[in-house]
RNA sequence: GGGCUAUUAGCUCAGUUGGUUAGAGCGCUUCCUUGACAUGGAAGAGGUCAGUGGUUCGAAUCCACUAUAGCCCACCA
């Protein structure tokens, strides 16, 4: 006997483990055409969130449903070793020990790393399974093992001998809390409302007087970042703007320095902009440089590391935080008279994505990735429609932004992560003068130290060298530099394996919109250059999960859901259904936690129906299987006519990735089609053996529709009702493809059949609006007449009169002059007899009222209106008045009409 | 500055290539505690599909413009 309620918990907490150590997960490269999605690896510090719910769901709802369809399904775990995230983490964690990263050293840090990662990095990984994921836990990755690592190294050291990465002295994007160099997809613009500077710049030889007493020889530039005044090393205007052309080529004085810089004409100056002369500043903006090396100008950087002024800046500064600086500065050029005036001013700020603190460009060494080579074949790929988008918009930004592609920045100054693998030679080593002038080419990339030292001996000649004369590069790879290979490393590149061969490309990746440049593009990059083939054929790309007001979610803002508290509340599979229900591949979703009642709801009328079948069926003395049922009834073609539509939609719905309208599909399906009518007609069917051998065997196709979707109801309901054997799982049932032509012939299923029934249907609702409508009880027996003229509709007697809850149907021509009350459908008038049935007096009263209200009495007040005499003393007055009010609206008018003659 | 998208019921959204009466969930109104289910059932109210013009026998759907909102990219100090 199943229980009064589902046991969301305890059927989660059975058959996940009974999944999982089945190995119903796993799949080798054996036979079967493949189908395999690699999951983006969440970040080895993150908690599952809603943007991982609605991701995994979808991947997950797409897997099953391969795996139903028989298809050798591999969906492939792993985490990410996120490097700035985690390396803040374990930092944070020290900084309560009072140590910073640097009192522990290098390679006590990242041990540290890894404890923190085997203790915590789990996290993620259970919480995934809560949502019942069913992804091969044998295959589990992560993207600092030893072959994902393997994969790095060599891919470098590709890269570097096809001369695709480069080391540059090069203007970057800097957070100094991180203490990193960062991609420009890692900096964040935000508006911030600032001010515009003016600052006065004396001409050299004049002298600028104190304030109030000016003389007029200045320059006058526009700066939102004065404190980097100290780093100017020029001043620029456009040449073709001849306000300042005679000043050009002339020397200004930097104020509080004494400085002179030249005053350039360079065209990136824009005319209309502020005072039309802009400060050049090469080691702290990113134009700036490429000005200075225009003009051959001195970088002066004026910034440490972290964010703090150092000697350049000037004695007085030197020490003092960056916005500190901004103000004692400002002071200062208040008080030497320099500070013209101050505008307010909105612009766009970068800030860190990782730690939000505002982005400095800064001058550094940095490795750099030669991108437009690797892009053009990405580019080609999507074009030809090789791998395609879907939605397919997607695909316009992509190009766009491959189009405009910039050189990536991979070198981060952090200690977690894939250190590059460049070396270089100690002074040990005793390198020549010579060699030293050349000092670039005395680096060597290569997978190992051995390696490098092969060409360290080979280049210098000197086979005394030893491991210990290299230094290894002290910076390590971008994250996503391991992330770039991951469809094809987590299947063992670069051995050549049995899983690369089966399982590569992948077939679907599915994603969140705000990673497609990040990882998506480079995957692209990386699968075409190392493997030759695109590391997938369907990009699918969701929006982002966001709060009911459309914001974005933060725990900062209190605003946002967490999965694992929905889970408990409504159930895994209630979040999976509402969440695949109310999201739209071609927006972003907002959500409630109301939002998720739906699934919730969904699930209580899953398992009541499938407590109906059992109650039912144990009631049936002599059963019957769907293999022996004949003489159908019209209700009983008409469920297997729609189930056989219902599965071959949804297959064709998936097939589209439409996974919104597929959750529409088999709800509507079973709710209404089930539910609402079969279960309905089932209880008074004239055979009920047959009736609940349908039943039985549409309700099991139904689960399995659903199992994609809501995998523990749908496998704890399955055994319930014993469709399957203990060890058995309809996770790996075979998902419905609808009735054979031979079954629905011998039946005598036909579309014309199942249009017959919605049509006897709209009749049945039609009279219960009627009974609504005259206020008689649902529960009364009635006399009821259908004019029609379909010869079929006299063979549904037996089953409208129970449907109808009537005690006579009477049938009469369709032409037939039919008394009032009565509805037009399309299956025949339905008239219905109110004799005995209505207290006339009491309805008569009602109507009355009502047609005061229509007449316009209604500014009599609701006092008047419920006064018995008022209306009862008024009739005549208002029928009157409702006529003429009515005289314009035809259908209020005809109500009137057959209110009238009715109670008359 | 460049690119993309959206605007349909009170709210959140569907509406596949143009084709009967534009749908769902929630909310609302009325009725029903009939033995699967009140986390339920029945009935109902509510939409000039942002606006204007065009293409068409026919437009929520295609085109143009306008208005409003949002997202992404980008080096205007």
């Amino acid at each position: 006997m199943m229980d009064k309620h589902y046991d969301a918990k305890a059927a989660e907490a059975k058959w996940y483990p009974f999944w999982e150590n089945s190995g119903f997960f796993h799949q080798e490269p054996g036979k079967g055409e493949p189908y395999s999605v690699v999951i983006p690896p969440p970040n080895v510090t993150g908690i599952l969130h809603m943007g991982h719910a609605l991701n995994q769901t979808i991947q997950d709802i797409l897997v099953r449903w391969r795996r139903m369809q028989g298809k050798n399904t591999l969906w492939l775990p792993g985490t990410d070793h996120a490097g700035i995230a985690t390396q803040n983490v374990v930092e944070k964690a020290l900084r309560k020990e009072g140590k910073r990263r640097q009192d522990l050293g290098r390679e006590a840090f990242v041990e540290r790393v890894w404890d923190w990662k085997k203790q915590y990095g789990g996290t993620i990984v259970h919480q995934q399974r809560m949502l019942g994921n069913s992804t091969d836990w044998q295959r589990e990755r992560f993207t600092l093992d030893e072959g994902c690592s393997k994969a790095v190294a060599k891919v470098f050291t590709q890269l570097y001998n096809e001369g695709l990465i480069y080391k540059g002295n090069y203007i970057v994007n800097w957070c100094p809390r991180c203490g990193t160099a960062l991609a420009n997809d890692e900096v964040e613009h935000e508006a911030n409302h600032g001010h515009l500077w003016y600052v006065r710049y004396p001409v050299a030889g004049s002298a600028l007087g104190v304030k109030g007493e000016l003389n007029k020889d200045y320059i006058c530039v526009a700066t939102t970042r004065p404190e980097t005044l100290p780093g100017d090393t020029a001043v620029a205007v456009n040449p073709t703007d001849e306000r300042f052309a005679a000043i050009v080529g002339k020397n200004v004085v930097l104020p509080l320095t004494g400085r002179e810089i030249p005053v350039l004409a360079d065209d990136y100056v824009e005319k209309a902009f502020g005072t039309g002369i802009v400060k050049i500043t090469p080691a702290h903006d990113p134009n700036d440089f490429l000005v200075g090396k225009r003009h051959g100008l001195e970088e002066v950087n004026i910034m440490t590391d972290d964010g703090h002024m150092n000697e350049l800046a000037g004695e007085k500064y030197c020490g003092m935080d960056r916005f500190e600086c901004r103000k004692a500065l400002l002071a200062d050029l208040e008080e030497g008279g320099y500070l013209d005036h101050v505008e307010d001013y909105d612009n766009q700020v970068g800030h860190c994505y990782r730690c939000h603190d505002v982005v400095e460009s800064r001058l550094s060494k940095q490795w750099f990735v030669k991108m437009k080579p690797l892009a053009v074949p990405a580019i080609a790929a999507v074009r030809s429609g090789e791998v395609k988008f879907v939605p397919d918009r997607w695909s316009k930004i992509y190009f766009n932004w491959m189009e405009n592609i910039q050189d990536w920045c991979i070198s981060r100054q952090l200690w977690w992560g894939h250190r590059i693998p460049a070396y270089s030679l100690r002074e040990s080593a005793g390198i020549s003068e010579e060699l030293k002038v050349k000092s670039d080419e005395l680096v060597f990339v290569a997978e190992t130290a051995e390696e490098a030292l092969e060409k360290a001996k080979a280049k210098t000649g000197n086979a005394a060298l030893t491991l210990a004369d290299l230094e290894q590069d002290p910076d390590v790879l971008d994250t996503w530099f391991s992330s770039w290979l991951w469809p094809f490393s987590t299947l063992g590149w670069p051995e050549n394996t049995a899983d690369l061969e089966k399982f590569y490309p992948t077939s679907d990746l599915v994603t969140a919109q705000d990673i497609i440049f990040f990882w998506v593009a480079r995957m692209m990059m990386a699968g075409i250059h190392f493997m030759g083939k695109p590391p997938f054929k369907n990009i699918v790309i969701h929006g982002i999960v966001r709060a009911a007001d459309g914001s974005k979610m933060s725990k900062s803002k209190g605003n946002s859901l967490d999965p694992l508290e929905l889970i408990d509340a409504y159930s895994a599979d209630a979040l999976r259904f509402s969440i695949a229900l109310i999201t739209s591949l071609e927006c972003d979703t907002k959500v409630n936690k109301e939002k998720f009642e739906i699934g919730r709801n969904f699930c209580t009328k899953i398992w009541n129906a499938a407590r109906f079948i059992e109650m039912q069926e144990a009631n049936i003395p002599e059963k019957k299987t769907i293999a022996d049922i004949s003489d159908l009834t019209a209700d009983e073609k008409h469920i297997l006519w729609a189930t056989d539509l219902a599965c071959r939609k949804i297959g064709e719905i998936l097939e589209n990735y439409r996974i919104q309208d597929g959750a529409l599909a088999v709800y509507d399906f079973f709710w209404t089609q089930i539910c609402d009518w079969y279960v309905e007609y089932a209880k008074d069917a004239p055979d009920k053996a047959r009736a609940f051998a349908i039943l039985r065997d549409v309700f099991y196709k139904a689960l399995r529709l659903l199992h994609p979707y809501m995998p523990f109801i749908t496998e704890e309901v399955s055994h319930a009702l014993g469709y399957l054997k203990e060890d058995e799982s309809v996770m790996l049932a075979k998902f419905p493809e609808g009735y054979s032509q031979e079954e629905k012939s011998a039946w005598g299923l036909s579309a014309e059949i199942y249009e017959f029934v919605n049509a006897k249907r709209e009749a049945i609702t039609a009279l219960r609006a009627l009974r609504a409508e005259y206020k008689v009880s649902p529960a009364a027996f009635v006399k009821v007449t259908l004019a029609t003229d379909d010869a079929a509709a006299s063979g549904e007697v037996e089953s409208l009169k129970k449907a109808m809850r009537a005690e006579t149907i009477d049938f009469v021509a369709s032409g037939a002059d039919l008394p009032m009350p009565s509805k037009i459908t399309k299956f025949a008038t339905v008239y219905l007899s109110l004799d005995g049935l209505v207290d006339k007096a009491a309805e008569s009263k009602r109507i009355t009222a009502e047609l005061a209200k229509l007449a316009g009495f209604i500014k009599a007040s609701e006092a008047k209106l419920s006064n018995e005499s008022f209306v009862a003393n008024a009739p005549e007055a208002i029928v009157a008045e409702a006529r003429r009010k009515l005289a314009d609206n035809k259908e209020k008018a005809a109500q009137l009409e057959k209110l009238l003659r009715l109670f008359a």
